[in-house]
DNA sequence: TGTACATCAGTGAACGCGCGTTCACTGATGTAC
DNA sequence: TGTACATCAGTGAACGCGCGTTCACTGATGTAC
């Protein structure tokens, strides 16, 4: 049956949100379109209403999630304790233990990079679009967030709880 | 048929050097096991012959991989001249373009957070390892390092090849 | 050193499963008049 | 404002495919005597 377009709407973007969380948390592999709308409430069949494919349902995560981490660098401003405010919240053991709210790139930068050209394409509008909030030095924007990055991502990885605070603690205290 | 035990070892070692090289480039999820036999120039069948399962595999692959990574990090040394050959090779456009012959955690480490006990204890002893053969301050190898991996995965995830050049030079430069 | 035989790496067909995607169908919505 | 009907989001069964894994079988190797 047909449904009103205003909740149309919003289911659609139940599923974006679910996706870019899902994904977040296990990867676009370990995610099936059928977990994605159930997350959402809808059943696997309804998917292809909103979107082509899977890859299309990726990549509007991708930029979902991007502008998420925009919109959060924004917050936090170029100057000195904006920037470090951004790296110790970053670099905290809330946003490593919960990555399906945290950065995109420090969930998915290694798939995307595998992906699609208009996944990477999307990422790269939205690094963009990052590296632009955080305003001043371009470099030193740059180097901050590959940074941060990779200590989340060493932060993740690793089994032991004490050296994954370190790495944490390490990479906050050189970037300060 | 009974093989010669040498020419079993040896092709052991093959399935592993394959399988490290494969899912450095591709990741764990989209390289099957028949793929990683053929590659060893054996049929699928056999795997299970050298190993009780994928997962298995994948946990001999990081160990691999850390392996070769903390020679890499050993031929350099702790002085500033060698910190800074490292993180040059680390950061240039060759490794960056051959992640099949590059770092496993600049490659897999997104994945490995995701995985298994068992691989994330081995990726673990494996950065143990790369950190103590950088040796000099343990804070500045761990800071160090996970500065040069985000910018490697920043620069692999993103399309146009000025700006992932111009990452790889951002962070190169700010480390020097 | 020679003989008998158990071992086991390797082959290729087969299995069950979960996945992305398709499809016939439904029926309230939204539009044309 | 009322009526007629085309639209289309959503359901749930079904599809084909590739995957990890299993299995019966092979036959040279390596070992026990």
């Amino acid at each position: 049956m047909r449904y009103p377009a205003k909740e149309t709407a919003a289911k659609h973007e139940r599923i974006v949100k679910e996706a870019s969380r899902l994904f977040r948390e296990r990867g676009f592999e370990n995610v099936s379109v059928g977990e994605v709308m159930k997350a959402a409430g809808l059943t696997h069949g309804a998917f292809y209403a909103h979107f082509g494919s899977k890859e299309e349902l990726e990549t509007v995560a991708i930029a979902y999630g991007q502008e998420l981490s925009a919109g959060r660098a924004r917050s936090h401003g170029a100057a000195k304790k904006g920037r470090q405010a951004y790296a110790d919240r970053y670099l905290s053991p809330r946003h490593r233990d919960n990555p399906g709210d945290g950065c995109t790139m420090a969930a998915l930068g290694q798939e995307v990079a595998r992906s699609a050209p208009e996944i990477r394409a999307t990422f790269e509008r939205g690094l963009e679009e990052i590296l632009a909030a955080h305003g001043g030095d371009r470099k030193e924007a740059i180097f901050r967030t590959a940074a941060v990055l990779g200590g989340v991502v060493l932060a993740r990885a690793v089994q032991n709880p004490r050296f994954s605070n370190e790495i944490l603690e390490s990479v906050r205290q050189k970037l300060d």
